[in-house]
DNA sequence: TGAAGGATTTGT
DNA sequence: CAAATCCTTCAC
């Protein structure tokens, strides 16, 4: 794909607005990853999750600590944490610095990795299996690479971890309803259940659970 | 200083 | 449905 540097990359300020707002718009965005082998990485966002102040699901709800400062901070950072002692959940932190919120990147749908980057089963086809990839946070997180060494770090080609605007292509089906979201509640919470703030792509193949 | 529990995934 | 597994947070 990319032999140099991308054209474009999402800014800071496009993320500094509610994780409310921003995690329907970042569907349909990419996540680019460049390897610590220079091979590129890169999938479509396709389930999202938002997490605010004032929400008892947010790991900034009762104060900042060490974990969350980076939540409390400006828009455009990574926040990655380990969840269950073995896999890592990568998120993007939004809003304006002192409002702790982030996005939390559930989903990717990945259409190619690198030659030989996945051992198949004999005899299987790698299409269904790239579908499912990065289809749940740690899974994205493994597949990509990201670990809590990120968070900190900005979305920018320079930390090998960026986002990419839309293309017209998805723009364009998205305004002509060709392409729907759907929100709903989140997955895998004890409190806060009831909030509906997760979105997916309608019929994508790569949604985790429940989708 | 210790214990409880978690924004997950996988296999039984 | 339970295990794997370890870091963070909060209580004592």
């Amino acid at each position: 794909m990319y032999q140099t540097v991308p054209d474009c990359w999402i800014q800071p300020n496009w993320l500094a607005r509610s994780s409310l707002a921003v995690a329907p718009d970042l569907l349909g965005c990419r996540l680019v990853r460049r390897l610590p082998d220079g091979n590129l990485l890169q999938g479509t966002i396709v389930e999202t999750e938002a997490y605010t102040h004032g929400d008892p699901a947010c790991h900034a709800y009762r104060r900042r600590t060490v974990r969350n400062s980076v939540m409390f901070g400006p828009a455009g950072f990574a926040y990655v944490y380990l969840i269950y002692g073995m896999y890592h959940c990568l998120n993007v932190v939004t809003d304006l610095d002192g409002w702790a919120s982030a996005v939390l990147l559930r989903s990717l749908q990945v259409d190619w990795v690198p030659a030989n980057f996945v051992t198949k089963p004999k005899g299987t086809k790698l299409q269904p299996e790239l579908e499912r990839l990065a289809a749940g946070p740690g899974k994205l997180c493994q597949l990509f690479q990201i670990d809590r060494q990120f968070t900190g770090q900005p979305f920018h080609p320079t930390t090998h971890l960026w986002l990419e605007p839309r293309s017209p292509h998805f723009q364009h089906q998205l305004n002509h309803g060709q392409i729907q979201f759907v929100q709903t509640t989140r997955i895998g919470l004890t409190r806060g259940i009831e909030l509906p703030w997760r979105w997916y792509i309608a019929d994508s193949p790569a949604v985790s659970k429940q989708g």
